[in-house]
DNA sequence: CTTGACACATAGGGATTCTATGGATATAAG
DNA sequence: CTTATATCCATAGAATCCCTATGTGTCAAG
């Protein structure tokens, strides 16, 4: 509720995630940067949170991972979307839509 | 996921219930139906739900109830928004707008 | 007289996310 | 050199929020 920093929309996490990812190939680390950056410093995706999902997420078949050196050679686990997360992306996205369209009735109703 | 019915967002219920308490007094049952109404049929709110999301607006605050006879003659709780309500009610509603600007941000966020 | 709609309520559990913690490596600061 | 900060991964335990299942009672319709 306050100004500044926020946490994800319960329930969007994964969401979030297999965009990001559906973006290029990309690590653990870096995918909660992006989150944060894009939202203009809003979300921040707590580690606590981001890994678990990201095994969440492998384990249902949406992303893969390998691990590979990043451009400062550290080993990252980098990941990238499966046939089946790119579909779970578009049903999802399709699904948010439909959501917070309902939402917007519902916030804008007047008596 | 599917086409049909769907349930709320997590988080935001306690909004959504406010909001349809600000159209003006009304009762439990009523205000699921009314959300379901509004939002064309998508949303559902079960009834193990609503009840314990009242009660908690209520013990927070937010809320005042009343017992009192419906159209048809039978008892019922009639909500409505006390003064802290409507101040929770109108910052929910800011906060929304900035997280789902910032959904919006990263949900068309292009390579 | 039984089915379905109305109206309230709670217990118990499931899913998701957070806080807290841990480890390891690289780089910059001092 | 050593310390702090940033990078990168991971898990345990708790908190939150919501659902399913169940229960009570009334009323109207058939």
């Amino acid at each position: 509720m306050e100004q500044g920093k926020a946490e994800v929309l319960k329930g969007t996490l994964d969401m979030l995630i297999l965009k990001v990812v559906a973006l290029g190939p990309i690590h653990g680390y870096a995918i909660s940067q992006r989150i944060q950056q894009i939202s203009k410093d809003l979300f921040q995706v707590p580690e606590g949170s981001l890994y678990p999902a990201l095994h969440r997420l492998e384990d249902r078949g949406w992303l893969q991972a390998k691990w590979e050196e990043t451009e400062t050679g550290r080993d990252a686990k980098f990941y990238s979307l499966t046939r089946a997360g790119k579909k779970r992306l578009s049903a999802e996205l399709v699904n948010w839509e439909r959501l917070s369209e309902a939402m917007a009735l519902i916030l804008s109703a007047a008596e």
